[in-house]
DNA sequence: CCAAAAGTGTTGGTAATACACCCATGG
DNA sequence: CCATGGGTGTATTACCAACACTTTTGG
């Protein structure tokens, strides 16, 4: 803001289209997500999303993906359009329009170093610093439609190891929906779709006691979808 | 974002943005689609959904706003974005992103003859020309958004006159979801919503007897949206 | 042995579905 | 007077929400 590219004119003469990544991650009963502390001018010390002005030969979907990769590592995860932002004003330096973009990771398959350097921190959703521009209406956006998703597919697996326990899937679809369930009817329903399978395995590090891990069988959900049936799980 | 933007986009060729309306109307029990037929090469006689390049100092809305009324000579209408879609060969002429935004407009309201002048026609949904470029799946999203969006919210009332009948409303409904509903039925849960005001009028141009008019109470709806009810029609 | 989390059933109320007949009227 | 669409009620079923105690085991 303070110091505006000395073209300005010429480049407020151009159209630019970018993309920004909403990263999602889940940790410790927390929905996280990924942000960027600006090391350059304009804004130093800022936080935002990662994003990156989209490539004349390249589809929108797969910029999205290689910046995704070049900050975690990650291909091949959950990521889906939002929408675009569009404001005439909403880049003070040029006249750019945002196609904004999120994805769903585990967070122990990323590249911890690898986001590091690019000066990446996990937030906590539910205290997340400034950001800039418009990144906090996407954040809200994304989230909204998180929730709205979540009610009929079952997205919340994405964000879990591939193995995982019943209160861990409760916790993440709390902290999704930033209400508490019961449990009772939540492992209920959740059995009643047929859509996990029981491991033999426990996993101790949450209590003594331990508890048994499951891993999702996306075969019987496909059948699931087909036969019509609805996931609302809150 | 603003990071420095890449040379490439100074020297090469440009990148596009436009945005293309998906405007839907409802009349004789049937969802309706406006389309236009392309007067210029290329792919003349092709039928398209109507779009335009956003302009530099504009914001993405408020160019789709600008279309529809140029071709609609409609103002103040719902209107919402779909998506935005930008495969790299998308358009053969050139590297375009097409943001896309739907509009449910009341069909009587419009202007026939400023449609007919644009070579417009109004296509049943159910029995679409081929469409240009990737038309055709913006329309099925568009679509599939729809019936999401009418789950939980009224937008039904958007495509109705301002007085309308249970009868009409129900087929609206019959024609959004591709079923039949029924009208015992239909009518309690619609009831049982408390946002219908009866009127003393009737129609009686579907029937002899004729069917009473209601109109849509937005402030009992607004009360029920804040008390967390949800709208599930169908 | 006890703290801490995992796991398990029942019940009452509410909402969804299925279903069939009478009403009002214009022609 | 009859064809046409408008309007109404009930019984059954399926689902959701509320609710409390027992189990396991590491420390």
């Amino acid at each position: 803001m303070s110091q505006s590219p000395p073209d300005l004119y010429q480049v407020k003469e151009k159209m630019y289209v970018a993309t920004d990544c909403i990263i999602f991650g889940f940790d410790a009963g927390r929905l996280k997500l990924l942000l960027f502390k600006r090391e350059l001018a304009p804004l130093v010390g800022e936080w935002s999303l990662i994003g990156s002005f989209v490539r004349l030969d390249e589809d929108l979907d797969i910029a999205a993906k290689r910046v995704l990769k070049n900050t975690t590592g990650l291909e091949n995860v959950y990521m889906e359009q939002l929408k675009s932002y569009g404001k005439k004003d909403r880049d003070p330096g040029y006249r750019c329009i945002s196609v904004a973009q999120f994805a769903l990771i585990r967070l122990e398959d990323h590249d911890e170093k690898l986001v590091e350097e690019h000066g990446a921190h996990w937030h906590d959703i539910m205290k997340l610093p400034h950001l800039i521009l418009d990144h906090q209406e996407m954040v809200q956006d994304a989230l909204e439609r998180i929730r709205q998703k979540a009610r009929f597919q079952p997205i919340g697996f994405e964000l879990l190891p591939e193995k995982f326990t019943i209160p861990q899937l409760q916790m993440l679809y709390e902290a999704i929906y930033q209400k508490e369930l019961d449990s009772r009817n939540f492992r209920k329903k959740l059995m009643a779709l047929n859509v996990l399978v029981k491991l033999d395995e426990k996993d101790k590090s949450g209590s003594k006691r331990g508890a048994f891990l499951y891993k999702f069988n996306n075969g019987n959900y496909q059948k699931l979808l087909k036969s019509g049936y609805n996931f609302e799980i809150a």
